[in-house]
DNA sequence: TCATTCCATATTGTTGACAATTCTGCAATC
DNA sequence: GATTGCAGAATTGTCAACAATATGGAATGA
């Protein structure tokens, strides 16, 4: 949590932030003040805006100036659209990956796919959150393109709000099984099969979540009118 | 320029940097310093700040812990990846407004490049620039889709600087005539026209840019030899 | 002559205080 | 009883000074 010199970098903050939402602890339209927030980590009231201006730019949260930041509420549109906009994006990744990927990066997908398994037998809550959605992350990274990873950076922070606010189950059904079969594909090569996965994939991710209403989880009615 | 209290906000700052790389005249490489360009816009550090780290966000320069904030120096890679992830993006936009459009949205779009047949008559290099890229933004914000027009806001920024840093010809030839051919494709619902102009538009645009060499047109002897 | 060390300078990072704005509770008024 | 106006409190926005770090060049020694 704090470094050598005993202070949290604004990395940390921005991890935390985005863990608690993620684990429905942070409720959307909940303001983080920046005064309570500098208590709560021990740092000045600077690096809570650096971080908070992070995690705007990620889509987490909505800063109303000189009213503050305010956790990010998202629409059912807009839960759509990030799903929609994964769908092509991944298949790109999947398709890129499929050309041809070296035996370093095949042992860091099934390591990861490892970590998952475990985190899921172990039922570590904070764990499946930040490996399931660093899986697809790290296939990303592993394209190689800089954009592609940036992308997708943006899409896995969205989408883990997304799934804290409209998730149906309890489960995290985005297991490490079906992860699997998708590295494996790629390995093969077998382009077919590792897109036609991923599909399925983010289908089945999707399909676990309530879209057809607007979840409002707080209790601020000037932005349940706004 | 100035707002009523004769202060430049973030926004300003931003807009003019950026128009700058996209006219050249910040060079890939260069340092951006603080303490000057508080002293060229006339407001605090801590503006300039808040600036600079939108800049990066917008992938227009690199910020170097401890060392400052570099206007970026793209890769033929990177300019290659970005130019990849906009013909599938662009593509999800153009498919999507052929769903179906408005008659203020059609309007919108056939205005905006009437503005742009100005600029380019006038030969007004400023608005050019602005709204060649403009018309691609406007297209993602017509779909409605927020975070499409994030997505696209992000292509268009870093497509401004490779266009800078890679560009052959002299001429802007990502001209109004074919956004003008894409727009009418759009309105009469042709799905498969509106894709393939837009694609054709796009191969137009990259095949102006010379991606075989690394163009380093900054003399930081640094940067240079990293 | 070349490499290395050290110090002065320049630049970024951080902090706490102050200014501007917004929110909240209460009273006065219609 | 509901609404408006106002003052105090809470919160965000801005700034300028100070601390930490990196840079560049001179001095030193092989």
């Amino acid at each position: 949590m704090t470094d050598q010199n005993g202070a949290v970098s604004v990395e940390q903050i921005v991890e935390k932030v985005w863990l608690s939402i993620a684990e429905r602890r942070l409720r959307p339209g909940v303001q983080l003040k920046e005064e309570q927030m500098a208590a709560i980590f021990n740092v000045s009231r600077a690096r809570i805006r650096q971080a908070l201006a992070t995690l705007q730019r990620d889509g987490l949260v909505m800063i109303i100036p000189n009213r503050g930041a305010f956790v990010s509420k998202p629409s059912v549109e807009e839960a759509r659209d990030v799903f929609f906009v994964r769908r092509t994006v991944e298949r790109c990744v999947v398709e890129r990956l499929c050309k041809g990927i070296s035996k370093a990066d095949t042992k860091r997908l099934r390591e990861h796919v490892a970590k998952e398994r475990i985190a899921n037998a172990d039922d570590i809550t904070t764990d499946i959150i930040k490996l399931s959605g660093g899986f697809h992350l790290l296939l990303a990274e592993t394209t190689g393109s800089d954009f592609l990873f940036a992308t997708m950076r943006d899409l896995i922070a969205r989408s883990s709000l997304i799934t804290a606010v409209y998730r149906n189950t309890n489960r995290f059904n985005c297991g490490p099984d079906e992860h699997a079969e998708i590295v494996e594909a790629i390995v093969t090569n077998d382009v077919d099969k590792a897109t036609r996965l991923m599909a399925h994939h983010l289908e089945h991710v999707e399909s676990e979540l309530d879209l057809t209403e607007i979840r409002d989880l707080s209790h601020d009615l000037r932005a349940a009118l706004a």
